[in-house]
RNA sequence: GCCCUCAUCGUCUAGGGGACCAGGACGUAAGCCUUUCAAGCUUAAAACCGGAGUUCGAAUCUCCGUGAGGGCACCA
């Protein structure tokens, strides 16, 4: 049997990490046992349906590299993939479980469950429409009455759901209430409509969240009452907030105590700079681990080794940090043009107008400094920012000190900008040779550094940046002496 | 309130009766390197939630607590 998984989000937003994540582990399933991994819309609350979702989804999917081979804009042999395109079907089945005496129709208004809930009635309905006179049914159903069906759960006895990650869990039958199937509306419920897909689709392992465990009964049951084969139920931890409590919530900005905003969508992860390899890899140690402590791998290379019965239960909170790290490790690897081209939008995002000849020179040396894309902003602007230095960081007194006395400072800048005049290659040797020799000369401890950090800080107007030799020849012989007359004037 | 789940360093995890005075990674701290900031290298601190069992032996099995979470819709 080829092993089918699926993921079935509903469109009513963005694309979130957690969905993403339990996405990729049963993408990873499927594609370990070549099997295959499908899309299915399950947009059945119709009120709920965002525009663009869809698509948005579609794409993050994309972005993560989870392909899938069937799908509502690729169609497949178990089509149509998207849930309001399948009523009739869900129809069919709700009415056959009433012809088995399974499920019933329950005329119970909004008012009466209202009530129901205020006395406290244990699952909101007391069932008063589970055994009515079919003849009663009949005339409520003649004068036009709206109507539910829900399905009979057993009154008595227990169930179990058997979960590959906890075993069977046992649940008592009376805890639980007739749940609609199918709305007035005509639309099915989750309960109805995954079942009958994941049936129909032939799905063998289903990879949802933990959220799911309360209700699995009323499926198992369902599928008993069907008499089809239960797939693998795996009910996936919840991803909790990072910081502070509850479940990682879209709709409710959380921030790390570093102060930064807690990333929740899979767009904000593209937007924050991150490489979809790190962040697949990010999420493939949540909940699973390669083992031989490896923490760094591809998928390709994981996928040997994955299996969904190795997730781990329990809830976790995403390491950031930890992606920071990966990120960082995985930019280390890429090549000094695709790395600039990457970097360039979130410079120019800036309102910088960046150059790619001088980025490409800046960015053997911002590499290593490099964990997401947006990094590089703080260590750039000097060469791509032309709103004047601020006086008051660069000014007489702050480019000079007891180590480079004012006098010596103005000379040893003088000094520099004749051997920038001049110097040739304008290449990091000849740069690194000639400007940490004349600061040698003009410190009073005979070494370099004091006129160097100053140099930089009158080159770039910033007390962090790449290193000076490669900002000097990042900004170009023409704009480097120009910045030392500025400097040079301050004196 | 009722039902369900989970529990190893701050975090993600390895481990599933003796190989564990518990391993790795991120983060943190210190040192080296160094023109800043990083990177890199070296080192350090840091955990089996508690209590009872079972056993010659428990981080590992059982039970009870505790804590953390999830669910109780004509939402998924």
């Amino acid at each position: 049997m080829t092993v089918r998984t699926r993921f079935a989000p509903s469109p009513t937003g963005y694309l979130h990490i957690g969905s993403a994540w339990s996405a990729l582990f049963g993408w990873m399933y499927a594609r370990k046992y070549g099997g295959q991994f499908l899309l299915r819309i399950e947009d059945t609350d119709t009120s709920r349906t965002v525009p663009g979702a869809i698509e948005n989804m579609m794409e993050g999917l994309r972005w993560f590299g989870l392909d899938w081979d069937e799908g509502p804009d690729v169609g497949g042999p178990y089509g149509p993939y998207v849930q309001t395109e399948r009523v009739a079907l869900y129809q069919e089945y709700a009415y056959w479980l009433i012809g088995h005496g399974r499920a019933y129709k329950c005329f119970a208004t909004p008012e009466e469950l209202e009530a129901m809930r205020a006395a406290g009635v244990p699952g909101g309905y007391d069932r008063r429409y589970r055994d009515y006179p079919a003849d009663q049914v009949a005339d409520l159903e003649a004068q036009g009455k709206p109507y539910v069906i829900r399905f009979k759960m057993p009154l008595t006895g227990e169930t179990a759901v058997p979960d590959l990650l906890r075993g069977n869990v046992i649940f008592p039958n009376d805890q639980f209430t007739d749940y609609v199937i199918l709305k007035s509306n005509g639309l099915p419920t989750y309960h109805l409509a995954h079942l009958v897909d994941d049936h129909l689709m032939k799905i063998t392992h289903v990879t949802r969240g933990v959220e799911w465990l309360n209700t699995a009964p009323i499926h198992v049951q369902m599928y008993q009452a069907f008499g089809w084969e239960l797939p693998v139920l795996v009910h996936l931890p919840v991803i909790l907030n990072p910081s502070g409590k509850g479940k990682l919530s879209k709709r409710h900005q959380a921030f790390m105590d570093s102060g930064e905003k807690v990333l929740v969508r899979a767009s904000e992860f593209i937007e924050a700079g991150y490489l979809p390899e790190a962040v697949v890899n990010f999420l493939a140690n949540i909940g699973w681990s390669f083992g031989n402590d490896r923490e760094k791998f591809t998928i390709a290379e994981a996928l040997p080794h994955f299996d969904l019965a190795d997730i781990s239960p329990a809830p976790v909170k995403l390491p950031y940090s930890k992606l920071d790290w990966l990120n960082g490790q995985y930019i280390q690897e890429m090549d000094i043009l695709t790395l600039a081209q990457a970097v360039k939008p979130y410079l120019e995002k800036q309102g910088w107008e960046v150059n790619l000849e001088s980025l490409l020179l800046v960015m053997p040396a911002m590499k290593p400094r490099l964990k997401t894309f947006p990094d590089a902003i703080p260590f750039l602007r000097f060469l791509f920012d032309e709103t004047p230095p601020d006086e008051t960081a660069v000014s007489a007194t702050a480019l000079s000190d007891d180590k480079l006395p004012p006098t010596a400072a103005k000379a040893a800048f003088t000094a520099a900008r004749h051997f920038l005049a001049t110097a040739v290659p304008f290449d990091v040797e000849t740069l690194g040779a000639g400007l940490s020799q004349i600061g040698s000369q003009y410190t009073t401890n005979g070494k370099p550094g004091p006129f160097l950090g100053k140099l930089r800080l009158g080159i770039t107007g910033q007390q962090v940046s790449p290193p000076v030799y490669e900002s000097i020849i990042a900004l170009g012989r023409d704009r480097a002496l120009a910045r030392l007359e500025t400097i040079i004037a301050l004196f």
